[in-house]
DNA sequence: ATAATAGTTGACTAAATGGTCTATTTGCTA
DNA sequence: TAGCAAATAGACCATTTAGTCAACTATTAT
């Protein structure tokens, strides 16, 4: 009972657009409330700050994206076509945000995590929750590859760390120059860390 | 003629570590002072805004370094040598900072262009510039360790943009979970990259 | 010594910002 | 349709913040 509303969900995505934008700490409430077109009253009775919100926006995304990633990461897709469905996933939309807002967000988690770790440990907390999630994603497929015999990598854990680390600084570098174009090379990148032969290499 | 001063300095060393440790939207310019122990007054004598500042610290904090990388990257080194040498120091380095103040700050040019991003032009441009050093400096390597055969790398810039993603990949990494540790395996991740024998891989 | 110069000080302003509070509106349910 | 719960509005306050300014102080070259 009572009235019903969509601010909640209004305020979560007008917060993780103006960090996509811009970043955590010159993103004003006053601002989230303007894009999301909430009064101020209205965001105090959701969320108790910009950190509570953060978080819950980085979960509420997450939950969002989970079953796409599923499907990339799913079993019954060969190993390395799926690091190459994710990679090409994460250029196309990072190319579709470059067209639509002009500039390229690079990977949300990791600029964020890089900018508010030592503060804000709510959020803090979270995005670590969910990046460890893209590494199990990569550690798995890396391990169905090793067992398939496709690649060589007794320790996928290591492995997975190095993908992990590839992938999301070429995503930061993406959004530093501001050009997608950068991460066009992550597939065939991966590969070559992975000492895959490069099977299917995608044409320019 | 006049009265002499080190507030320049100061301040600028000042601005730095309070973004190592925290963040650059985070920081303020009574923060800055204060830590500086110069009042607001003398910054604006010498600096316009906190993107002034900051941006003159890079310089002034890239030309301090660059002897040292130099010496790292120095011809009268094997190639792969002085990889191995950088990666050491990179490691050596944040986790003296983690001791000495508790966290670990990760390269502070990548955690700080991919925040100041499309914000802050001036800074935005000083770090794209410096980051092309350490670039030009990977690239160099890669490319002598391929003309002494030692790796096969026909195109040394591609290779030096997967080493350069890899290794600030880690450092924000490492920044995010606020461990050195993770920066252990980088020298073995950049050889492994490269497809070179593990040659003196140095133990644990 | 002294004048010119380089640097310092701290009080001040205006604007931005985070956060609170109460009255009011809306819609669900019984 | 009455009554209750959920949500909204927006005025309001206290702080924090960036930035200014004019008076003051130390240094040094002559």
């Amino acid at each position: 009972m009572g009235r019903v509303s969509n601010s909640k969900e209004t305020l979560m995505s007008a917060v993780l657009e103006l960090i996509w934008q811009g970043s955590y700490g010159a993103t004003t409430i006053d601002q989230i409330c303007d894009k999301a077109k909430v009064k101020k009253g209205s965001f105090y009775y959701f969320f108790d700050s910009k950190c509570d919100l953060a978080a819950a926006a980085l979960e509420a995304n997450w939950q969002a994206r989970k079953p796409e990633l599923d499907a990339i990461f799913s079993p019954t897709i060969p190993p390395l076509e799926r690091l190459r469905l994710f990679c090409d996933h994460g250029y196309k939309k990072q190319a579709a945000i470059k067209c639509q807002c002009g500039c390229v967000a690079g990977c949300p988690l990791f600029a964020l995590g890089s900018e508010i770790c030592n503060q804000e440990e709510k959020l803090h907390t979270k995005i670590k929750e969910i990046l460890s999630h893209y590494h199990t994603y990569i550690e798995s497929a890396i391990r169905d590859a090793h067992a398939a015999g496709i690649i060589h990598a007794p320790d996928p854990a290591s492995k997975a760390r190095m993908l992990f680390a590839y992938s999301e600084g070429l995503m930061t570098q993406a959004r530093i120059v501001n050009d997608a174009e950068v991460l066009r090379e992550m597939a065939e990148g991966m590969m070559g860390i992975l000492g895959a032969k490069n099977a299917t290499v995608k044409a320019a």
